[in-house]
Order: structure tokens, then sequence, then C-alpha cells
DNA sequence: GGTAAAGTTGAGGCTGACGTCAAGTTGAGA
DNA sequence: TCTCAACTTGACGTCAGCCTCAACTTTACC
């Protein structure tokens, strides 16, 4: 009795989607969005089945266990960022910690590089994260410490680079990532910039990107 | 009559292998290391059967098809560098020139980032090549506008970023990667370095990296 | 406790790739 | 021109993942 909203899932019912759910954050975060639907079945004590009964597709069942966690890190890393006294530092504090973000659960490794064709939520978390960004970025810029030809749409190499590398070297050399970061973020403060050879993505670019990039999974 | 050691290959065949190392070369161009065997063989109008029975594999394919390719489009690189007056420039000059044929062919593409496992020669091309870098790196550094932290290694970090920028935005920005590449370069100048905060990879974890990376193409 | 509705299963079909092999085709020397 | 070794073929078996559906099991309500 109680909540009619799901009076009519049976409680086994109710506990197979928790053990789901629970178990597609964990194969989620160890083996990224790719994963295939077998493994989280399998550590869910459950068949595949029944996945495809109680959420229709990997698309919904990454929507219904992803986006609100992913929204919450990266929420908090931005917050982190907006409270450093120095804007390059924090700027330079928030791609760190999304780079952690993405080294620490293959999950949001993908969705950070936007590794996700159609899944709703996501994309929406995606945006509001770009605007936050944005206003990070602005702030470093407005005080002559991050380069002033810099375009927010170029976090997106930063962070395509380093879902890449993350997936080459996490098993290798974890800690790789922060080299390379380290380098690229020393390209970006003010006093390192050299003229710059192409215009920034748009907006529709990056969106033609995303959607052409179809299975081709970082 | 003529050269005895390819007697035995009738006429025939000899065509057939011939139309399959040209249309290897062009749909490893245009697809990368991974295409589809399937295509090769269909734009040679012969049958998988045919490769298999004249190469053996596609890595023996690979290594009848691209690493003189490779090895001379490296060359020319590293000596269009060698011969710049300013070693600076010099250093420039050659990452960018490799960007480029990462850009220009997908076959260097997967070469360059070392995306092709198990091909002999090939593996040996990139040795001989990563040393050409070293010795221009070692130069721009020995000058002093190379940034002294900087190890051949993390060259590799450029060419996968690239390798994988490249994938993504060949249809849609072509040039996007001469963006990515100049923020990248700001960063290695010297007057850009601030402090790392880890070591290079070494060429075992090189190695090592490469070895794991197994179906994960970039 | 009986039963209908809800839930789960796992085999099976589909896809797109790889690699193999028995059978058919062809070139070149006699 | 004939013949057979050399060559090519394409159907086949495999694999790994996706998704579906008819048959089976369990729950919850009466």
């Amino acid at each position: 009795m109680g909540d009619g909203a799901v009076r009519s899932v049976r409680a086994d019912a109710r506990r197979n989607i928790e053990k789901l759910v629970q178990s597609a954050a964990d194969v989620f975060r160890e083996r990224g969005l790719n994963a295939p639907l077998e493994a989280i079945a399998q550590r869910a004590g459950v068949s595949t089945g029944t996945i495809y009964h109680r959420f229709g597709s990997r698309e919904a069942l990454i929507d219904a266990v992803v986006p609100d966690y992913a929204e919450d890190q990266l929420d908090e890393a931005a917050a982190g960022a907006e409270a450093c006294a120095d804007p390059w530092d924090g700027f330079a504090l928030y791609v760190e910690r999304v780079c952690e973000l993405q080294a620490s659960n293959l999950a949001l490794n993908d969705v950070i590089s936007r590794n996700h064709p159609g899944t709703a939520k996501l994309a929406e978390v995606c945006r509001r994260s770009q605007e936050q960004a944005r206003r990070i970025a602005e702030r470093a810029q407005a005080d002559g410490a991050l380069r002033a030809d810099f375009a927010v749409e170029d976090l997106l190499f930063v962070f395509w680079s380093n879902a890449m590398l993350i997936r080459f070297t996490a098993e290798t050399a974890p800690d790789a990532w922060r080299r390379s970061l380290a380098f690229t973020l020393d390209g970006l403060r003010t006093g390192a910039a050299h003229e710059l050879p192409t215009a920034a993505l748009t907006p529709a670019q990056v969106e033609q990107v995303m959607a052409g990039r179809g299975r081709a999974a970082i």
C-alpha cells in the first residue's frame, strides 16, 4: 500500500529494477556506457530480457541511472571552481576536477566526452554543464589569465583527449592524464598565447560532430 | 625469364596481388587500418578469400602495403624539420607535418598513433621515427625553446589526441585539429612551462599501453 | 489455496565482421 | 590442344553483441 504511482509494480519486479539500477551504475562506472548489457544483467542476477522488459533500451537504462549522478558531480566541480578566489585557479581546478571525474568513472568519461547517442536527459545535463563551464572560463578571461581566444567549445578537445588517454592508460599509468593536462593548461594561459590558425567549432558543428560520431566510441 | 623469385606466381595471380596492394592502400588511406577486408577485396574485384590466400592475414597485408610509404612520409617530415634553421620552428614544423599526415591519410593516422597490433615492420618504422623525433626535440630543448621537462614520449599524447580529433571532425570541421595543436604547441614552449605533476611514460609503459590496447581502436 | 495478471527467461534471429575450405576455374608448358 | 598445378571463389562456421518473443514462473489478491 502507500504510493499509488508504483502500485502496479510487483515487489519482486521492483527488487529486480533496483538491482539492475545498482549493477548498471557499477558496470557503467567500470566499463563505460557501451558495456555489454549482458554484464549488467549478470551482475543483477537477471537475464538481459529483463532489462529490455523494464527499461526498453540501453539508452533508457542510461537515462535512468546516469544523469542525476553526473549532474551532481559536475555541479560540484563547477561550484568548487566558482568558490575559488582566483579566476585562473578556479578554471584550472574545474578542468582538472572534470578530468578526474573522467578518470574515476568511465560512465562519466563517456558523458563528459559526449559519447552517448540518443539519451535525452544526458544531453540536457551536458548542455547545462557547458553553461557552467562558460561562466568559469569567462571569469578567467575577464581576469586576463585565460587567453582571450579560447572558446568553451575548445574544452571539448581537452575532454576528448583526456577520455581517450584515460582509456589507454588506465591500467598502465593511471596518472598519465595529469601530465598531459598540465601541458594543455600551460597552453591556455594568456602568457603562452600565439595566434591560432582556425576559428573554434561553432555550436552547430559540435552538434554535427556528435551526431556523426555514431558507433565510433572513444 | 626474368626474376626467378616470383617465377612460380601465375600472371593472373600477380595481377590480383597488384590490384589488392593498390586497393588496400586506397582503402586503408580512406578508412584506416581496421577497414573491413571485404572493402579491399571488393575494390580489387576479388573475394576476401584471395586476400587470405595471398597474404595470410590483415597484419601481413598491412606490412606489405603501408610501412614503406609511412617511412618515406615520416622521413620527409623529419628532414624538413632538421633543415629548419630555427630549432623551435623545426620542432613545431615536424609536429604539424606529422599531424597533417594523420589528417590526410587514416592509415598513417593509425601508424602514427600506434594503432596496429602485431605488425612487425610498422613497429620498426615507429621506432625509427621516434628516434628522429627525439633528435628534433632535443635540438629545440638545447636551444632553450622547447621546455626542458618535455619527453619524446609525450609526443604520443599529442598524436593520440590528434588521431582521435581527426576521426571525429574529418567530415564536419577538417581543420579543427590545427586549432587544438596550436594550443598544445603553445603549452610546450619554455616560456609557458609550469611544474608538471607526473613523470613521463617510460618506454616500457609505452609498450605496455600499446599491448594492452587490443581492440580499443582510437 | 486458487488463479489471473505480472514478471522473467533463454533460446533464437539478426548484424557485421573474421578466417577457412572444398569445389570450380584458368593459365602456361608440353 | 590438352592437362594439371595454381589460383580463386563464395558459402560456411564462428564470434560477440543486440534485441525479441513464446513459454514458463511467481506474486498478490480474492
